[in-house]
DNA sequence: ATGTGCAATAAAATCGTTTTCACACGAAAT
DNA sequence: ATTTCGTGTGAAAACGATTTTATTGCACAT
């Protein structure tokens, strides 16, 4: 059977204290107006019913919905294939960043980039959150010019290179492809390949950036076929390596966006039977902390997704107080960690 | 700038029309009180200016949230390691089977079983949720109690084994776990371990059971030291196995509970310098698609987290309907997917 | 002509808040 | 002693919908 006792609201309140409902609702919302002792009596009657304000009552009143609309990537069900399995440490990171707040999350789903600006609309125009935190952010992101130019609060992982200022929580990109390329420069490869996201997303051309320029400072210039753009999945690591595998002179380093790709990579690579830790070296992202489990196991760049998901959290929070975009930027440099010689050896 | 033009309301559409808001409202609700004509030009008028109930107002009348609250560990992120990622397909099962419907997602995060049982109690009194999905059932789950108790709507990924009929969405994992374990006795493997979830979990008991089954039909008796329980990351895959490996007489067979602890099984025999594919045959769970792409690839049982997702949300739809939670039962038996002999070549 | 019954619509109450504005009361100023 | 002025509190409106109750208008029987 349903509880039977009905919660209490401000007017259970009302009659206990003997206040009017605007006195209580004043008391509660810690307005000067009302005496201490008011206050205090007040808030001794909520307490000891559990009062706890109508999120229901008090959005209808304000216009907030007490909502962070958080987009998710469907392909992450749809491909059955590993990828972006990281939202969930993404999701748990927010939640737990917006925790004291009396913010929750609100999962929305997008299909693809066209739908996705669609949810964004629909959330900005039918009033469904109070703010959004997205990522897979594009060089040229419509969704943030349309965020921007409604005045809707939001914040990114990963920031736009073209918008205007923004809040934003994103790695340096351009420095990890730059030293994951220089170190296996170092060890001795010549031919390194970057297996990429689409090139759309935005850290895609800063990872372009930073690859090229390591090969520029020991006087290479980039080969397109050693650039393979696509998507996160397990499949277009081994795709990749596939076809890098394949060249008249083939890829021998393989610099890649996250673990999932490097798996597939590593795969490919055992399947051709190239010995990798002599014969290759790959080098990825490290998402989810599965590749110093892989065999060899890998060097990486550290993603701390749990710290970089609480610091959007927290954004949000001090968006929503007011304060400005511009100055909530959080850009930083992942830590390698080193688990592989990652010598070529011929 | 914020967006000029307010969204219409129900007030809106009975300027437009002439018609009274209570008019409006009904005919919008298809209720059968109000003439064809009448309702047709209301929602001419109401597909003219695009209007959208709010669900605020309508949440404050009716008392209901059109939210469904899904249960997601914080572990997921706490661990920083390899575990629960399959909590983004099951987000995104839910999502989109809920779409078409009014409700929507909303995320609550749980740090353990207490917290688990604190959170569902405030999500119910405080009615901040018209339903709740979850995972990780307990063979004796308090949750289950107190929404049985509550009346309060809910589904499960994973059966209770000791609860009045609930509805839920589950694996065979008997089955499962006794086709695996028949497989690798079938292979020649007379030493072989289960890599166990928690005792606690409901489907914990189900592998046992299974797994104990498959060895007493060829006259074996389980050997205690070979079951091991722990969590669902990659590190518990190799503590068990070099625990396993450690054994006067080692396990040869290993029979994973998911692809994140088989990769550290794989790992630590690696390590070890265990030829798997000759001396070792590891098999299990397959939930993100990615031990295709492990080294060798491994037979797996296929744990289509999407399709199950998607019927949670359906259930609860239908749950939400009045229809009864003991007829909403989904039990399937998961597809073997062979990808090595599992043989012991001694 | 006068009820009666029914169908279609309108009016009003309600959900739980916040916020604006008016009111009462005592103290200070004239 | 009257006016003025803050100060704390209360009354009422508003947010946007649903639902209950009331009110029309009209056909029909009396």
């Amino acid at each position: 059977m349903r509880s039977t006792t009905p919660r209490p609201t401000i007017k259970t309140l009302s009659e206990m204290t003997g206040f009017s409902i605007a006195t209580i609702s004043k008391a509660l919302g810690n307005s000067p107006v009302v005496t201490d002792a008011t206050r205090k009596a007040i808030i001794e009657a909520a307490e000891k019913v559990g009062y706890q304000a109508s999120l229901r009552g008090r959005s209808l009143r304000t216009g907030k919905s007490y909502q962070i609309a958080v987009l998710m990537p469907l392909s992450v069900a749809k491909s059955h294939e590993w990828n972006g399995v990281e939202h969930a440490e993404i999701l748990a990171g927010i939640v737990e960043g917006l925790e004291g707040s009396p913010y929750r999350i609100a999962v929305h789903l997008v299909r693809d980039t066209e739908d996705s600006l669609e949810v964004v609309r629909s959330i900005v125009e039918g009033h469904q959150a109070d703010g959004l935190i997205f990522s897979g952010i594009l060089s040229d992101d419509p969704r943030i010019a349309f965020l921007a130019a409604h005045g809707f609060p939001f914040v990114t992982l990963g920031r736009s290179h073209t918008a205007a200022p923004h809040a934003f929580v994103d790695l340096d990109s351009d420095w990890a492809a730059h030293a994951a390329t220089r170190r296996l420069l170092d060890g001795g490869h010549r031919r390194i390949a970057l297996v990429n996201p689409a090139p759309e997303l935005a850290y895609s051309r800063d990872r372009v950036n930073g690859y090229s320029r390591a090969l520029a400072e020991v006087g290479l210039t980039p080969d397109p076929a050693m650039i393979i753009g696509g998507d996160l999945t397990t499949r277009h690591g081994k795709e990749a390596v596939l076809a890098l595998r394949a060249l008249p002179d083939p890829a021998t380093g393989f610099v890649c966006v996250n673990e999932s790709t490097a798996l597939g990579v590593l795969s490919g690579l055992h399947g051709l039977g190239v010995d990798v830790g002599h014969k290759a070296s790959v080098i990825a992202y490290d998402d989810i902390n599965a590749s110093a489990y892989f065999w060899p196991p890998l060097t990486t760049f550290l993603y701390p997704l749990e710290t970089l998901s609480r610091v959007l959290a927290n954004f949000m929070l001090r968006l929503l107080q007011g304060e400005d975009p511009a100055s909530l930027t959080h850009f930083v440099q992942p830590e390698m960690i080193i688990r592989q010689p990652d010598h070529l050896i011929s």
